[in-house]
DNA sequence: CGTACCTTACTTAAGTAAGGTACGGTGCCTTAAT
């Protein structure tokens, strides 16, 4: 292939790649034949490779949408160091002269790559310089953010697709490290990817232990986790899940003899460097944070990851235990687990939807006859811009509003309809969220080979137990891969009451199914052969 | 959602019980005041 011959000489020429992996090839080929991609793959196997390299070889700049202003320093800061085509970062925390000069030089094909957060596509003036540069790639770089982040923190990110039309879709690409299959297709869906390529490589991590500590009570656990970390030996990482505790844990620890230090969104961007420096410097660190630390931060010889509570779905967890053995090297992933933590992630699993807000929000729209911008809307409506996106993006969901290259018009119907079909839209969404928090306790509490508990989760087969987590140490793991329960992982099956799914797993007595309404269930098998719940579709 | 902490009410006037309420995670961006 012509293609591939000229990636390998710009990897090497270029960046200093001499050897490209056979995964790398293939999705950089993909990406260079102009097929909208979507990558699964851990952190350090060269994801940024995938699209630094095609960038080069096809016409045109490449736009790459990245979720922290301090990532993008770092992407850029990487590519000029290899000596590649200039890059340029567009963020508020730069001057309006430095954004401009940024433009000018991506326009003028004097740069090659663009770097900038989502919110900043929202922004009418950004899609339109994007739209003189003519850009042939559009990278959206921790692509799980989507999915995690846009339905309700971040709610640009579900407006991504719009801007990739407007831009005349170039060849889209999306990378993370983790994306369980209806992620991955809430991503497809979100980017407006068509007939997109998935290409899911590398995803066990065997060299990572997994383990759950169940404990009784919150004293004990405190007690255990300080000496398990100590046992452990750093560098590692314990999240916890509030603030307050980072702190609590952070000077136990230190009253132990450790280095410790606490992370949270809540400290400034000063203290906040520090301990992203201490950690990346230190081998004996153990950084206690929340899930505000970890996006981008790459050190190799993390041995631990201990959670002292469950995070709020596999998605996040597998995420952040994949911070740990980097360098392939033996690393544990422990999970303190007691029933009464899942507090916290179903409550924020379970936000609340502003009726009252989206009829101000639907009525808006309908009052300006026409397409209007959602920062008009803001400014009439006094509310925050992500509020008022959020309901826009559910409006638009139940179908009540378009959004076209001049803003967001309303179809149509009837408001107080509209609004109610808005509700449900997010009610479907909670629900959904809380049996993913479901699935995290079905992690802590199975008997069974946690890596297969876990994998099977992602969408991967692991045939045999693995032999080193936890369960399978302690003897209670069967394989569960000769099970036939008559109904095969991944296949689509039908439910009397919930409607259509897909298997995700089968044990001996039960199966789990991940329904497209109501989320994650786990059927008794007794059950569904005795009332006839389920059929294959 | 559920806990932790506060106030209030009650009565074996100093401690208990009931009732009320605040709080808990992720980051862009903008803009005003130093």
């Amino acid at each position: 292939m012509g293609d591939l011959q000229r990636l390998r000489e710009v990897a090497a020429q270029v960046y200093g790649w001499t050897e490209l992996r056979p995964a790398q090839e293939e999705a950089m080929a993909h990406v260079t034949a102009g097929r909208d991609t979507i990558v699964v793959s851990p952190t350090g196997s060269g994801k940024s490779a995938i699209y630094q390299v095609p960038a080069l070889v096809v016409g045109g700049p490449t736009i790459v949408v990245s979720p922290l202003i301090a990532l993008q320093r770092d992407q850029v800061k990487n590519l000029v160091d290899r000596g590649a085509p200039d890059a340029h970062v567009v963020n508020s925390a730069r001057s309006a002269r430095d954004n401009a000069a940024a433009f000018d030089a991506i326009q003028a094909g004097d740069a090659e790559f663009l770097f900038l957060a989502p919110e900043q596509l929202a922004k009418d003036e950004v899609v339109q310089q994007l739209l003189e540069a003519k850009p042939s790639l559009f990278v959206v770089d921790e692509a799980h953010c989507v999915s995690s982040w846009g339905h309700d923190f971040r709610p640009d990110y579900l407006r991504l697709g719009e801007v990739i039309e407007r831009l005349g879709h170039p060849t889209v690409l999306a990378l993370t490290a983790t994306a369980s299959p209806p992620v991955r297709a809430d991503i497809v869906e979100r980017l407006r990817m068509r007939d997109a390529v998935q290409l899911v490589k590398g995803f066990d991590r065997p060299n990572i232990r997994l383990e759950v500590s169940r404990e009784i009570t919150e004293r004990e656990k405190r007690r255990e986790i300080i000496e398990r970390i100590i046992a452990l030996d750093p560098p590692g990482l314990l999240y916890v899940q509030t603030r307050g505790e980072t702190e609590e844990y952070a000077q136990a620890l230190r009253e132990a003899g450790e280095e410790a230090y606490a992370y949270h969104a809540g400290l400034s961007s000063s203290e906040r460097s520090a301990v992203h420096d201490a950690f990346l410097a230190s081998d004996r660190v153990v950084v206690v944070a929340t899930s505000a630390f970890g996006m981008g931060i790459d050190k190799p010889n993390v041995r631990f990851v201990v959670h002292a509570a469950p995070a709020e779905s596999l998605d996040s967890y597998y995420q952040q235990i994949g911070r740990a053995g980097r360098d392939g090297d033996q690393a544990t992933a422990v999970l303190y687990f007691r029933p009464e933590d899942l507090r916290l992630p179903r409550f924020f699993s379970s936000g609340t939807v502003d009726e009252e807000l989206l009829t101000r929000v639907g009525a808006g729209v309908i009052a300006a006859d026409g397409p209007v911008r959602i920062d008009d809307l803001v400014e009439e409506l006094d509310v925050t811009r992500s509020r008022v996106t959020r309901s826009v993006n559910l409006l638009q969901e139940a179908g009540a509003v378009l959004t076209t290259g001049k803003g967001v018009r309303w179809t149509g119907g009837e408001l107080a309809a509209a609004v109610a079909a808005a509700a449900v839209e997010a009610a479907q969404m909670r629900t959904i969220e809380l049996t993913r928090v479901e699935m995290m306790r079905g992690y802590a509490e199975t008997d069974d080979c946690r890596r297969q508990f876990l994998l099977g989760y992602f969408g991967e087969d692991l045939v045999d137990t693995c032999g080193s987590c936890d369960t399978c140490t302690a003897g209670t793991a069967d394989a569960q891969s000769d099970v036939d329960t008559g109904f095969p992982v991944q296949s689509r099956v039908t439910h009397a009451e919930w409607g259509p799914g897909v298997v995700m797993r089968e044990e001996n007595d039960r199966i789990t199914v991940l329904f497209d309404e109501v989320g994650y269930r786990t059927l008794s098998l007794k059950a569904v052969r005795a009332r006839n719940l389920l059929t294959a579709a």
